[in-house]
DNA sequence: CTATCATGTGAAGTGCACTTTAAGTCAAGC
DNA sequence: GCTTGACTTAAAGTGCACTTCACATGATAG
């Protein structure tokens, strides 16, 4: 029998059948022939499997991806859909790196309070100021 | 009359009405009193608060808030309340710059794709791999 | 006195990327 | 012939952090 069952494409990629079909569903693999009801892939949906787990850990949204499927006039060359996406990405990707520099920021601060009760500290009292908490650790420059 | 309604705690707390029931039905904020089935807050609720908005935007889950108020025992300072779930949340802090890193160079090098079709890409095809695309940019120490 | 607004409740909805379930079909091995 | 396992479908469920809805009631302004 020719081609590959969902089960043998499942276990090459790496993907659930589950998620197979609703890429299908969803328009990222194109259809596949049947043999009786059952689904036959040409063993090249394993590259674009692969473009997609990609694109997945790349950072892209399932929507995303189609855009970067069928979101193009149809002779628009792969590495120009990519470049289009991945310049808005990298911003996203940016912002998110700040927001976790923030958050590692804001980490750190709260760990130098030394407060006993909670109505002692006042680390939520002014955000980004430098002193939070009451008879503590340090104070300087606070605005 | 005395306290605060729900509307105004809303207001000066950034948050919506529904947030704040929300809040109270997970745990995080004390039950208020009522006034003839109106909620009335004592103004102490405003640092709770802020202190609920600091930890979200430090990364902390509503059920890792629910730890922080509930999860030690009553006499634990909230200094050290914040060490230890703090410290872990550096951890995942810190794994997940290096997702975005890994983001960062995917879309870096895949912008590098000088491929016409779909098919001649190899992108896809070994991961971290630095040649990828056939007859294009570069191709140099892949393994 | 009445219209309007804020508030109350429980239940259901939202978005994302799937997974799980229920109920049925098909091919192969014993 | 029968069981087992892989497969089929549509529909519902998951997790998170809320929001929205429908409907009831209380407070306030004119």
């Amino acid at each position: 029998m020719q081609g590959l069952s969902i089960g043998e494409v499942a276990a090459q990629t790496g993907l659930q059948t589950s998620a197979i079909r609703y890429y299908e569903q969803m328009g990222l693999i194109p259809k596949p022939q049947r043999h009786n009801t059952r689904r036959r892939y040409d063993p090249s949906v394993l590259q674009w499997i692969s473009l997609i787990n990609l694109a997945r850990k790349a950072g892209f949204s399932i929507a995303e991806v189609q855009t970067l499927m069928h979101g193009f006039e149809a002779d628009t060359p792969p590495s120009e859909r990519w470049q289009t996406m991945a310049h808005s990405k990298l911003v996203q990707v940016a912002q998110q790196m700040q927001v976790l520099q923030q958050m590692q920021a804001l980490l750190t601060y709260g760990m130098q309070c030394q407060c006993l009760r909670l109505e002692d500290c006042r680390i939520s009292d002014e955000q980004g100021c430098n002193e939070g908490c009451s008879g503590a650790t340090q104070s300087e420059g606070c605005e």
